[in-house]
DNA sequence: TGTACATCAGTGAACGCGCGTTCACTGATGTAC
DNA sequence: TGTACATCAGTGAACGCGCGTTCACTGATGTAC
């Protein structure tokens, strides 16, 4: 295994300053982000680009596939750092964590969150990596579910239609579970009931931080922070985490 | 009070031309809508739409306003479809409505609930209207703790400083809420705990409608609508409707 | 270690395109007497 | 009712701009012998 060369180290620089000039420009123009400003600021000439990424899609693609990595980094690490048994602390730390991404890089957010971009189509492989924070939350309720600390209080039940719908999330991603779940070596699964709580988490979750960084709660809130902590308790009560 | 004349019908006429083929491009365009193609379309040359708005972002500003209004009127017109006293087929209804709305105008619901559209900043005359959905929901809320009827599950409380920005809102709009709410009479108003809760329907619903229309459940839930209708369910439980 | 060749980064010009907005104009519709 | 003038809708040309992408090129870095 030899070190890599000067050229290819000062081509992964490059292109990480590429992005990163992007990812800047993307705060002002939103998704129609404009490769020869990006040169432009680089001093380089536009064509030169096209050495780092075939197209402006592409530029897109690898910002849309960091943002997705950075946010799912972000919310692990969050899950990892609280105590393994300390169910509500996880699932509230993974909320935070998502929200002060998103504070941080709204822009990038906006990218994966918000509105899809016109004629953008997202390759294959960005969906496994957006499925991380779900994944994350998912594996805590199971956690829970396992060592039997799912208490919810009674709510209406699904209809069976979804019943069958959330049956197959739970047989398709044992695997994943058991990746994000904590808890070895029993094979309990969520009931569907536990899902569909848990899932409203997922939903509210993000709708809740999209209404905080698209302006929504302007004028509404003013806690910011403490509403949002307020309300990822009520839904970990939903869920029926201790 | 003369006719209008046949210049001002025309006039009338062809603005609602201009909006509704605008409309059309937003689908394809999102929002950087061309003036150029519309006028296009028209069979127009691009400076003859100056007659009707003044730029581009006052044409999109009309869009805007004009799908915040139909947007209000669809759920307050479900509101008023269910009986009185039946407090959850309310809420559920404005919630359907909501949802269908978004279902059949995707690309103006994503104008006004998706990614804010860079450079445009939202006139003052915006907000009233933003405001009919969640002042509708209120009003469902009202009626219910004015009946006495709000029971919810037990729940986390709201810390203090989140209690004075709730207690504001229900200060604030108590005048709102008797439009919106349709008991009349009492003067009580929700409680600070009530209108969380309430709240978490609020942004639930949204949330989950931007997860459906912007793609974020596909591969997950296929049941869409009876998937919803759980899920908002779900929220009345929680917000403690009958 | 030194030379000959291959690889690659960045240049600069060009193509072809679309955009928002302005402006002087023509000709039709409306209004006042 | 008819005429004279004002209002207004739509035209067509132009301004000045920015964009993504292609392509032949130069000169520097890397590689093989």
């Amino acid at each position: 295994m030899t070190a890599p060369s000067i050229r290819a180290r000062v081509r992964a620089e490059l292109t990480e300053e590429i992005k990163s000039v992007a990812r800047r420009h993307l705060a002002t123009d939103g998704a129609n982000l404009s490769l020869r400003a990006v040169a432009r600021e680089l001093g380089l000439v536009s064509s030169a680009l096209y050495r780092y990424f075939a197209s402006r899609d592409e530029l897109l693609t690898a910002l849309i596939v960091d943002a997705y990595r950075a946010l799912g980094d972000a919310a692990e690490a969050a899950d990892a750092t609280a105590t393994d048994t300390d169910l509500r602390g996880r699932w509230l730390a993974v909320c935070h964590a998502v929200r002060q991404w998103a504070l941080h890089h709204p822009a990038e957010y906006a990218l994966i969150y918000g509105s899809p971009v016109p004629g953008y189509v997202a390759p294959a492989d960005t969906t496994a990596s957006a499925q991380r924070v779900v994944l994350t939350l998912g594996g805590i309720l199971l956690d829970a579910a396992r060592t039997g600390r799912l208490t919810p209080p009674p709510t209406s039940a699904p209809p069976p239609p979804v019943r069958a719908d959330l049956a197959r999330l739970i047989a398709q991603y044992p695997d994943a579970a058991d990746q994000g779940g904590r808890a070895a070596g029993s094979h309990d699964a969520l009931t569907e009931e536990q899902l569909a709580r848990g899932l409203a988490g997922w939903s509210q979750l993000f709708g809740l931080v999209s209404f905080e960084i698209f302006g929504r709660l302007e004028q509404v809130v003013d806690q910011r922070e403490l509403y949002f902590d307020h309300q990822m308790r009520l839904m970990a009560d939903l869920a029926g985490l201790p």
